[in-house]
DNA sequence: CCTATCTTTTGAGAACACAG
DNA sequence: CTGTGTTCTCAAAAGATAGG
């Protein structure tokens, strides 16, 4: 059964990673109009933690909000938050675990407390004094549950951290249920096959917020390896995190400034495809017509109108014109294993003088020295259009 | 159908380079 | 030096293939 990796013992310690507030402020701000009168569902979330509940709770009635509905899993870890209602399985506990997945559901939120302001009192207030507002759900609160598919059905829109281990299925289900979606990811899932055609298709964007800004989390307090300490509670920095949607993405829109000239000097042929290698989104040739293969980050600017995505460079996603048996290097070094493929990589030839790395492979016949890409978009400039 | 072996894919990351 | 943004490692795990 697919929901038994929810289940406590299964689960990937690393999904219970929490967002902070301002790059949930700074990533939202740009969607404010798209909210009002919808349903917004925050899953995967235990609301007593979730920044994300809170920004919709607090912002209810000036986002215009219909609908919130946030969920809760069962043995979502809780860091140091009371909970009124609910008991965790180990009170002792530094970490605790929450015993029983439930649901919030708000459709109308005021100054609850009558003093006088409205902030998260008020929704605290709400929720002790409305027993209609939390209900337990059934099974473990997996976003794949029966009770939690229909929450996603009746919602607008979704807006949470996903764990990332199980990105994969968690867009699944957004396309598979036709929602619009703002979730955090790994950039690295830029290249898993599934979520690429999606961004190929154009059905699958990055956020306003700058790919790459290396995102800070809150994570558990027995957590080893973090980064930074913020108000008592333990960061870590994802280098690799970004935001995706299928909403509309100003940036997307906009064209990329090129120009520099191409020379094939500057851009060399890769050895085993038809295309040149370019190392920066910036200096992108704006008179070459050919495939060109440019790194990851340029998905993050990428406009529709102005390129079309061809392929990922990587095998699997291209067919290699050449198939040299060569011997890996380490760090330049020999290493007495061979590949034919360059562990199915784009290659060029190594350049001595401009090269900072060490080449990755040597031809074992002829001797010649090769440089491997880290993975490409295989891209290509549309039609010119007036103007442009 | 199972096991051994080879091949491909993966990363809630790691390691840089660079600006200030 | 630190903070920030970009490029890239490598070994484990999963998948594919071959042989009995």
């Amino acid at each position: 059964m697919a929901t038994e990796l929810f289940d406590n013992a299964k689960r990937n310690k690393a999904d219970e990673f929490y967002t902070r507030m301002p790059d949930i402020e700074k990533e939202l701000r740009y969607y404010k109009d798209y909210f009002r009168d919808k349903v917004i569902l925050c899953n995967c979330d235990d609301p007593y933690e979730s920044n994300f509940f809170k920004y919709f709770s607090m912002n209810f009635n000036y986002l215009g909000i219909k609908k919130l509905i946030a969920t809760c899993y069962a043995g979502s870890p809780v860091a140091g938050t009371q909970l009124p209602l609910f008991e965790t399985e180990n009170s002792e506990s530094k970490t605790n675990k929450l015993k029983q997945a439930y649901k919030i559901e708000i459709t109308k939120i005021e100054d609850e407390n009558s003093d006088g302001a409205f902030n998260l009192t008020d929704v605290e207030y709400l929720l002790r004094n409305n027993n209609n507002i939390i209900t337990t759900l059934n099974g473990n609160g997996d976003f794949r549950s029966e009770e939690c598919v229909e929450l996603l059905k009746e919602a607008d829109i979704v807006i949470t951290n996903p764990p990332f281990s199980l990105f994969r299925e968690y867009v699944a289900q957004l396309i598979e249920f036709d929602k619009k979606f703002i979730i955090i990811g790994n950039t690295n899932a830029l290249t898993y096959k599934e979520i690429f055609k999606l961004i190929k298709e154009d059905k699958l964007r990055t956020g306003y917020t700058n790919f790459n800004v290396g995102m800070y989390f809150y994570v558990p307090e027995d957590w080893d390896n973090y980064h930074k300490v913020e108000d008592g509670r333990k960061l870590v920095r994802v280098s690799t995190s970004c935001w995706f949607t299928n909403l509309y993405v100003k940036k997307h829109r906009d064209f990329i400034t090129l120009y520099k000239k191409y020379t094939p000097e500057e851009f060399p042929h890769y050895e085993n495809y038809d295309a040149i290698n370019v190392d920066k989104v910036s200096e992108i040739p704006f008179d070459y017509d050919g495939e060109i293969g440019v790194p990851i980050t340029f998905l993050d600017k990428y406009n529709p109108d102005q390129f079309e995505i061809i392929a990922l460079g990587i095998v699997g996603s291209i067919s290699f014109s050449c198939e040299k048996k060569m011997e890996i290097l380490r760090k330049g070094k020999p290493t007495g294993e061979y590949t034919v493929n360059a562990k199915g990589t784009l290659y060029r030839k190594y350049n001595p003088i401009k090269d900072t790395k060490p080449p990755a492979f040597r031809d074992i016949e002829t001797g010649e020295l090769y440089s491997s890409m880290y993975a490409r978009i295989i891209i290509k400039r549309r039609e010119r259009h007036n103007g442009n």
